[in-house]
DNA sequence: CAAGTAAGTTAGTAAACACTTACTTGCGAC
DNA sequence: GTCGCAAGTAAGTGTTTACTAACTTACTTG
């Protein structure tokens, strides 16, 4: 006796809020795989493990989905961005260079490790003209007007050489990004060079590369 | 008395190789702006001032197209880059290393910003995986080469800093790729600073970063 | 100037796309 | 238990996609 050819397998039922969470979640993945015209709701459909009608019961369209998407990244990074530069202003306050510097280097690199989709939404957002950019854009902004004023700062006290702060702040902020860009999007598999070690040798290139030469 | 409703207006006749030209170069633009998958083969025609019929008669499919776009790149621009890398070259021969850095800065962004679409080209390849970045790669492993060995010649010359050369390399790439990026895939409108500023005052930084502390 | 051919177009094709309509099924409240 | 409804699916819709077949027009060569 053979068991029935079909077994329909009753669907799996969530809650309203467990199933949206769920979608969302597939969605970014694939989002961040193939991009937004590039995904199609097909492929999220069967991320999720449904079909694709029921994405259109949460979400109005495609757009709506990737829009709650930003929202979710928007309200809750926020936090974690907003104690991160208090973390950072306190370095500061407390005229720890090398502290300000490393922290700045342990959080970017981290944040984009843990989420290994963040990188590419965000590159993919600013490709396609998508809004989700211009969030990642706020967080630069407040970030650069940090390291402009602790660069000043430095200058000031004379640390640091006579170059402007804007340049400066590009050139500390440069590293991290390029090596989280290589290592996530370029996927460049050689010489392998940990986290740790560009943290550490990135934060001596840096400060040297800062550094008022001592007059002699 | 009205003109005829119909101006047919007959359709502009290219050679072969101009058309093949006139298409790869349209097709290079669209791929640039929207990717390969958010390129259609109507825009393409549209951008080449044609039906999208005659694409096919020039080319077998859409990736072929796209294949063609890889090997005029390929081939074109292999040259300069050679011609480029001899350059730095003979600066380190020469044993001037601000000179090195200077040229590998001026030569980065002066390529990119001579043609914009080729970043967005480059970092669309490499989100939809395409063979295109397989191009870039094989030119950064090369360029990183050249750079560990100009390291690696200052440290045991007493110039720089002993430090993983991979990390030096890296950081003083990761300057001008950063500015590119920011320049032309972010479009970042803010502190406004051009060029030049960026390779002086980077070339500045990034020799302090890498120079040995002198002494005392 | 006719004939052959190269260059282009018109008008399609099937598949994939975002999205809809109408139906089925499981679960909790009484 | 059964009734009501929320959760899910099956089977579509019209449009857009890459690509093709068959026709038309202009240039060239004898």
């Amino acid at each position: 006796m053979q068991r029935p050819a079909t077994v329909p397998s009753s669907p799996i039922r969530l809650s309203l809020p467990q199933r949206r969470r769920q979608l969302i979640d597939a969605a970014r993945r694939v989002f961040a795989e193939r991009g937004f015209r590039g995904a199609t709701t097909r492929q999220i459909a069967a991320a999720a493990g449904v079909t694709e009608a029921l994405i259109f019961q949460h979400f109005p369209d495609k757009d709506a989905l990737y829009a709650a998407i930003l929202d979710e990244q928007a309200g809750e990074s926020q936090a974690g961005h907003d104690r991160w530069l208090a973390d950072l202003e306190a370095s500061r306050a407390a005229s720890d260079d090398e502290a300000v510097i490393r922290r700045l280097y342990e959080g970017l690199i981290t944040e984009y490790q843990r989420d290994p989709d963040l990188l590419r939404l965000m590159v993919f957002s600013a490709l396609e003209g998508h809004p989700l950019s211009r969030h990642l854009h706020g967080k630069a902004t407040r970030l650069y007007r940090f390291l402009e004023a602790f660069i000043t700062d430095g200058q000031r006290g004379g640390r640091f050489r006579q170059e402007s702060p804007a340049l400066l702040a590009r050139a500390t902020l440069a590293l991290p990004v390029y090596y989280i860009l290589q290592r996530q999007l370029f996927k460049t598999p050689w010489p392998a060079i940990d986290a740790g070690e560009v943290i550490e040798g990135g934060v001596r290139f840096t400060l040297a590369g800062l550094k008022a030469e001592v007059p002699s």
